[in-house]
DNA sequence: TCATATAATGATACACTATCTCATATGAGT
DNA sequence: ACTCATATGAGATAGTGTATCATTATATGA
């Protein structure tokens, strides 16, 4: 039986089967950094930076060092359970894919805010040209940028 | 007289304008290095980091520090000479304005290489929806991600 | 031209994120 | 319990981008 939370909804329990048959294929162990920070980062809704999960693992006094959260996280992208998103600053943002809809950004190059918005699909054009050139597309983002309606505000 | 390299074409004249302007708007003076970063920075084409138009430099026996690279790099995003670009590395990646069509990219997940793709503007129909929300629309970008023709190869 | 003020520059140190190393701890399987 | 591979944490390290500050260069006015 697995030592994972077991209270877990459906999509969390496809999540977790998604992770720990990753780990199976590459022999890795069900280990007690993999369950906790598995299911803190199932917890999160949301964006999340390592610096973010590691604090909030300590809060929780829940032991695990920094190099691992690093390390999990790595293990939790392979396994497809979260994807990283580039906000253009200097920190690695993470997010489950579970219980995602599809959406974009617009980031405040004040602020260093955002916004999110839902993904509408008109992209979709441009899987034609981009796989004509033999890419294999695993995902899109768009990024839109531009200032919040506070850093308009501020300013006038 | 500007000392500005005078061989310029009638677009990097404008830019080099737009940079000047800048300058006097902001009591900033025409200096040795933001001549020579702003020469360099018109001869590249496509995107570059500031660690490669510092090596660049050094290269061609043109003295200018690391951090004076940055500041003027800093000048001429202020001016709107280049923009920025988040490539999902830890490094800042620029380009010049100048010249270049509305393009966006794919990302290699694997080899970290990229490749362009043209703007098709269908991707108006989010602005409505961003700008409802009162935040001001100053550019955008949209990110593939997947894996290259030459990756894919190889794993085959 | 000289004096003075202001800005630019480079050397250096620094901050920060992410990663690596390696000794130790832990767990799985026999 | 023993063996061996994996996981972990402490600390060192790498790499990028900034901050500090003394020095140098430039512009301006007398």
């Amino acid at each position: 039986m697995s030592r994972f939370d077991s209270r877990s909804t459906s999509k969390i329990d496809q999540e977790r089967g998604r992770f720990l048959k990753h780990l199976a294929r590459t022999g890795l162990r069900v280990s007690r950094g993999r369950e906790l920070i598995f299911n803190e980062v199932m917890q999160i809704h949301g964006h999340f930076t390592a610096e973010q999960l590691t604090k909030k693992c300590q809060k929780k006094n829940l032991k695990v060092s920094r190099p691992t959260v690093f390390r999990i996280l790595h293990d939790l992208l392979a396994a497809g359970v979260i994807r990283e998103t580039a906000f253009g600053d200097k920190h690695r943002h993470f997010e489950h894919v579970y219980d995602e809809k599809p959406h974009h950004h617009a980031f405040c190059i004040y602020c260093h805010g955002f916004i999110e918005f839902p993904d509408m699909k008109e992209d979709m054009v441009y899987h034609s040209i981009i796989e004509k050139k033999g890419f294999k597309i695993l995902g899109h983002e768009m990024h839109f940028y531009g200032m919040c309606r506070k850093c308009q505000e501020k300013a006038a």
